[in-house]
DNA sequence: TAAAAATTATGACATTTATCAGTAAATAGC
DNA sequence: GCTATTTACTGATAAATGTCATAATTTTTA
């Protein structure tokens, strides 16, 4: 099994701020596996009994809606760590992790988190201020939900998407691939206005279909009408 | 001016893990005031010296979008404290602070705050978990926002003011009294959709309109139409 | 208290977005 | 490689929502 303190993906996350004693601890007690593209991680609802550390791969965050479709509510990629929420406070997750390809994951226990989070105050501000970030993009995006049209949205989430995580040197797609019913959920649309909207700015050059990847052509453009 | 360790507004939030002790040393730094209705405690992009106690009254946290309208991304009311994420993320406010009635509030500076949340853990964690909060709540505004219709939105947010604020004991009308204006930006519309929504449950006899007054007459079937 | 201003309300209509139906294309399984 | 199945796409239409205009009501101000 892998030592955390050889780890560079710690670097990415709160876990950097431990110590390597902490970090030969947690490797004693972590544990390693492989997510498959499509499987969750954790689902709603679910009581977690640790926090999981993204060595590889995008997954999707969720929440089910009372119609049945699923609401993207953010995504996660490399270095992240999912469920810290649920520890601190003590209840079940709040959303459901799906892979959005093959994943390499840790997993550390709830006791071992815990007992750094008390102890380690550097971390424990780290994991504070990455919550606090969240929340803040939430803000953001509860904002821009209520007051932008379906096509502003998108072209966000575009940008987003590559902020997140980037393109392909050599074919310039977007590396996170979702499918048009994802995008939908994320821009908070249907899965045809999803496509529909895609198409046209196909059509005004401003981004390129190919099958799934998608080329963001002229963000310039992208971002005027981000808005 | 009042003294924090005998002022019981402290129970209702983090501030009451603070020892006697702390409460003295904030009871001197920390001022008091009275924002009247509709002036801003803080505005967005503001860098915040301290934190927020509010003493009295409501007031809404808004997000101002590119296209000059208001998010009201959440409300806030006597004992809530406001401002926490930006002094433990040392960033701008993400959020304005205007309020609708006419308020007391305490000033507690940064450092008073800062100091105490590094050296108190019972202190810190709550207050941690006062964000996790928030964060929970966003992640489930942000879903109901992206898959719910106006009129599902409006009946929940009818709901939360009820849950947040109560009603009078008298009128039986919702203690939070927002412009319709607010109301949908709050809900994510524009106002004449929350009017003509509005006029349709009075209708139906699910509210009732006494001016700015609201009523709930049957909580059953607005949670019914919550879904 | 009367006039002015702001807010609430309603109607007509335009626009956006969702839904349903059906086809084309891509992917998976054999 | 070929079929089955899923996913992507397009069109027609319906439904939801926004916008503009205008009236009724309430609140504010002089």
């Amino acid at each position: 099994m892998g030592r955390c303190e050889q780890c560079m993906i710690r670097e990415f996350s709160s876990l950097k701020a431990l110590t390597r004693e902490e970090l030969l601890a947690i490797s004693e007690t972590k544990t390693h596996f492989i997510i498959r593209k499509g499987e969750n991680l954790f689902s709603e609802g679910e009581s977690l009994n640790g926090v999981y550390c993204i060595k590889e791969g995008f997954c999707k965050l969720t929440k089910l809606n009372s119609n049945g479709k699923d609401s993207i509510v953010k995504l996660a990629k490399r270095g992240d760590l999912l469920g810290q929420r649920s520890i601190i406070n003590e209840e079940t997750s709040n959303l459901s992790a799906t892979a959005l390809e093959d994943m390499q994951v840790c997993f550390i226990p709830k006791k071992e988190m815990l007992d750094h989070f008390t102890e380690n105050n550097k971390f424990s501000l780290l994991i504070t201020r990455d919550i606090c970030t969240h929340l803040k993009d939430a803000d953001q995006d509860l904002a821009n939900q209520t007051h932008k049209t379906v096509k502003e949205r998108l072209a966000i989430m575009l940008l987003k998407l590559e902020d997140l995580g980037g393109s392909s040197s050599e074919t310039q797609a977007l590396n996170i691939k979702l499918s048009r019913e994802d995008l939908a959920n994320m821009v908070g649309t249907a899965t045809e206005s999803c496509i529909r909207l895609l198409s046209e700015l196909k059509k005004d050059g401003i981004i390129q279909l190919k099958g799934k990847d998608i080329i963001l052509l002229d963000k310039r453009e992208l971002r005027a009408l981000a808005e």
